[in-house]
DNA sequence: AAACACGTCAACCGCTTGCTG
DNA sequence: CCAGCAAGCGGTTGACGTGTT
């Protein structure tokens, strides 16, 4: 007998209108957490994860829906610049935002923008769906040392000095090689050179700072 | 009108981290 | 210190909608 046949059967796909009633009346009315029980005990025959995706993603209060402004796209595009793939971070500084909707966005709208100048000399084939970019890293420079922690689980004990899709990036006159980008002695990077830094708010440039400095102790 | 190609995005998966006993 | 579990994160997949031929 398979073990799998023994658990009950978890419902995948598409939300359905009812079920986001049930979850969102359930965690309106027991709070957040224990993602486990909420799907026992809510009826849904869903994943605790699931669940716990589905109300981070939608059923959340306060969750902003539809186009982003171009502040947010400007903002999405500085992020990432300072932060890479760090979708969570970047969303933290979208109110209403969430790492996937931003990484969603991404995807398919920044980044395909960002090497477009590079496809249109490829010709009529890279029409085609963009390759989705290899796992990308943080631009900054590590200490290899003191960043074990930081991987995440992406298998990065090398320094990675300049992410893949950082290659096709320019148009934003960036080139993290150029050495006054790099501060040599430890993790964090400084743009000099930046072109949007008078765009870029003190306070964002403090908290993306923080960020990578909170990473690297 | 039908078939195909492409774009978008919701959801899943694998992995790591952090907490608890 | 270690094991087990829940939560969080980022990459990837696949369904669906829309545009094009």
């Amino acid at each position: 007998m398979d073990i799998k046949e023994l658990k009950p059967r978890v419902k995948k796909g598409l939300w359905k209108p009812d079920e986001d009633m049930i979850l969102k009346n359930y965690i309106e009315a027991h709070g957040e957490g224990n993602w486990a029980s909420v799907s026992q005990k809510s009826g849904l025959m869903r994943g605790g994860r699931s669940c716990r995706l589905r109300w981070k993603n939608y059923l959340r209060p306060n969750i902003k829906r539809g186009r982003m402004s171009d502040d947010e796209k400007d903002l999405i595009i500085r992020l990432h610049k300072l932060l890479g793939n760090r979708w969570s971070l970047i969303a933290g500084r979208l109110p209403g935002r969430t790492d996937n909707e931003v990484k969603n966005y991404w995807n398919t709208h920044l980044n395909k923008k960002n090497s477009q100048h590079k496809t249109t000399t490829l010709g009529p084939k890279n029409k085609k769906k963009p390759q989705q970019l290899p796992t990308t890293q943080p631009i900054c420079s590590r200490n290899s040392e003191n960043d074990n922690q930081e991987s995440h689980g992406r298998k990065d004990e090398d320094i990675t000095i300049k992410s893949p899709q950082m290659e096709d990036t320019e148009s934003f006159n960036f080139d993290i090689e150029e050495p006054s980008l790099l501060l040599s002695h430890n993790s964090l990077f400084f743009y000099e050179d930046e072109p949007f830094m008078p765009i870029l708010d003190s306070f964002l440039f403090s908290e993306a700072f923080r960020s990578i400095g909170e990473e690297t102790t």
